[in-house]
RNA sequence: GGACUCGUAGCAUAAUUGGAUAGUGCACUAGAUUACGGAUCUGGAGGUUGGGGGUUCGAAUCCCUUCGAGUUCACCA
């Protein structure tokens, strides 16, 4: 995955593209010394520079100290190309000065591009599946299922506009012994009653018959217990639980009234999450459900079998034996023929081989499934599919709380439909209370409260590296200061609003003399393109995220202390104006990519 | 017990995948508006990167060890 050692050369940001090459010839020049690890980086703003050369890994060939070789490498540079404008070295970093107007000339040809940083897939480009949301329909959505579609959703956009294709899949898990338990408690509890008749959104509604269920079960385990019986005999005995287990036979012989019922049911959750899939802003290519796809496993038994991957046992079950990978058996099917999870999993990815010929596919799971996916694409490898090297389990940390963890029993769980409304509400008041928006009409008030409310929840969301456990405060989530999504949308606000003041076309001028926080911003504006290929590739919004607070803070900085449209003359007036609309459109890119949208007013 | 993940300031988080004096926000504190939008900006204070050892020019990052947290090891999904 990590191909190279260094962005600036990995991403082909173009001033480094012009020094790798120079240096190189430099190096062979003065060392005889070809193919060396040429690594650039970031000046640090401490120091006068704009790229800096990293020398120790040279030194190996000049075998010169790091500031002789520096020193030598700097003069090389600055006499043999232009774009060198001057040079300093500390220790055995290379500071290199690149001139203004390079930077001026870079500016201008991003400013031209549209879409900028956005690659479109080729034909023949590759295409990716990410798999994201996957939900069970006994229940509604929550918080860390918030994570996973927001984060899904993010890396399916970033992978886009990288310039590969992008299927957006899940696979529904519509049956299952969680299901019956919905449709049991509705059976016996629930006189007929349906979402429209009490006024529940389908998901919350079904939801409530799972909690029905389980509060009735516990019910009848306590009284066996009482009578002497043995917890785990009592759960198995509880009669509510054998009436689960008894429709899910009879689902699985297709009972028509059975199936009729499922069907409604899930119908029900369907609605619901239509729902908040739309509020949440996301989408799917294709949906698979779980009652199609679970029979897929018995298929790859046979070929596992066949190929001699797996091995049976006496009494019937089927193995793989994985211990010279350093893990455990793991079962494949079970005696008594029917598949587990782990078979439907590889039925599926092979099905999802055969509809996209994809060249990789992306999981985004909740990490206590690490192991799962490990098993999965090791065993995946061994059944001779090479495309199992391609996939990648996009694995998150839980999101925790700052009252410890969520846990449906204790009822800290915080659900999803109510934490976007909580966001849009805070929102709008917050809103009111600034009084901004008056001359609105409520119809456009009511379209911002939910850019606003939204972009925060999921820039909070998203600008944490996804791999790591995050803590989500709803109260901090909801203050829209720092570094937050109505920080960045309120940046481009501004913007906008200096855009309808001016209320001419920008003419670019030839050329301007440019400050040295104008030439910082540029810089960071020559970066998007690779930022968005380096997202891409380790399958991380958090990298957008970052980026664009960075740049909104800059931007900021200037702001606050510059001129736009009073600037002394005409050429500044165009261009301090051009370089602000680019960083706009930058800000809405990067907040499109997560999944956010940006108010022209705010 | 085995396997895996994580530990950065009071809290939340970055760090160009081994590079310079470890950045940023919240909270705390001192300031800035006769200005293109103050949901903003400028300062200050706050760190032995859990502890200890090692590898090397150089470690938050890699290795070993120890402490702490979490996940996972079902013929569950």
């Amino acid at each position: 995955m990590h191909d190279g050692r260094d962005i600036f050369t990995k991403t082909k940001i173009m001033i480094a593209k012009i020094l790798h090459k120079e240096i190189e010839k430099c190096l062979s020049a003065l060392y005889s010394a070809e193919g060396q690890d040429i690594q650039f980086q970031k000046t640090t703003k401490d120091f006068k520079g704009d790229i800096t050369l990293v020398v120790f890994p040279i030194l190996r060939v000049s075998k010169k100290g790091p500031e002789q070789t520096a020193e030598q490498i700097g003069d090389y540079l600055k006499e043999k190309i232009s774009e060198v404008a001057d040079f300093n070295v500390v220790k055995g970093f290379l500071n290199l000065e690149i001139a203004k107007e390079f930077w001026y000339n870079q500016f201008v040809n991003t400013y031209i591009t549209t879409d900028y940083g956005v690659i479109d897939a080729e034909e023949s480009a590759p295409t990716y599946l990410v798999e994201y949301s996957s939900p069970n329909t006994n229940k509604p959505i929550h918080l860390g299922h918030i994570r996973n579609n927001l984060l899904g959703y993010s890396v399916a956009e970033i992978i886009k506009a990288s310039g590969r294709h992008v299927k957006k899949v899940q696979v529904i898990n519509d049956r299952g012994i969680h299901i019956c338990k919905s449709m049991v408690a509705w059976e016996d509890f629930g006189h007929g009653e349906t979402p429209e008749t009490n006024g529940l959104k389908g998901d919350h509604f079904v939801g409530k018959y799972y909690i029905e269920f389980d509060k009735y079960y516990k019910k009848e385990i306590a009284g066996l217990v009482a009578e002497g019986m043995d917890q785990k005999e009592a759960e198995k005995q509880a009669p509510i639980f054998k009436k689960a287990q008894a429709m899910l036979l009879s689902w699985e012989a297709k009972e028509p009234v059975i199936i009729a019922l499922w069907k409604k049911m899930n119908g029900w959750v369907y609605d619901g999450f239509d729902i908040t899939y739309k509020r949440l802003g996301v989408d799917f290519d294709k949906n698979y459900y779980e009652s199609d796809t679970y029979l897929l496993g018995k298929k790859v038994v046979e070929i596992g079998l066949e190929k001699g991957v797996f091995y049976r046992k006496e009494d019937g079950s089927v193995w793989i034996d994985l211990s010279t990978d350093g893990l455990d058996e793991k079962i494949i099917l079970r005696s008594d023929g029917t598949s587990v999870y782990m078979t439907q999993d590889i039925g599926t990815a092979i099905q999802r081989h055969e509809d996209f010929s994809f060249s990789n596919m992306a999981y985004t799971v909740g990490n206590e499934q690490d192991y799962h996916f490990k098993v999965l694409f090791l065993i995946l490898d061994k059944l001779g599919y090479d495309w199992a090297k391609n996939c990648y389990h996009l694995s998150y940390g839980m999101v925790d709380l700052p009252s410890g963890k969520m846990k449906s029993r204790e009822g800290t769980v915080v659900d999803a439909d109510e934490l976007m409304e909580e966001m849009v509400s805070t929102a709008k008041n917050i809103a009111k209370d600034l009084g901004k928006l008056e001359g609105m009409t409520d119809e456009a008030a009511n379209a911002l409260y939910e850019t606003v409310g939204m972009g925060a929840l999921k820039y909070f969301m998203l600008k944490v590296d996804p791999k790591k456990r995050m803590l989500f405060d709803p109260a901090e989530s909801i203050d829209f200061n720092g570094n937050t999504g109505s920080f960045i949308q309120y940046a481009y606000a501004r913007i906008q609003s200096l855009v309808r003041k001016h209320n001419t076309e920008v003419l670019m001028p030839n050329e301007v003399e440019i400050t040295t926080k104008e030439q910082e911003i540029i810089k960071h504006l020559t970066a998007f393109p690779a930022v968005i290929q380096e997202a891409a590739t380790n399958y991380s919004p958090a990298l957008v995220a970052n980026y664009v607070y960075d740049l909104v803070k800059e931007f900021n900085t200037y702001y606050q202390h510059t001129p736009i449209l009073n600037a002394e003359s005409n050429d500044l007036i165009n261009f301090r104006l051009g370089l602000s609309t680019k960083v706009g459109e930058v800000i809405k890119t990067a907040m499109r990519l997560l999944g956010a949208g940006v108010p022209d007013r705010m």
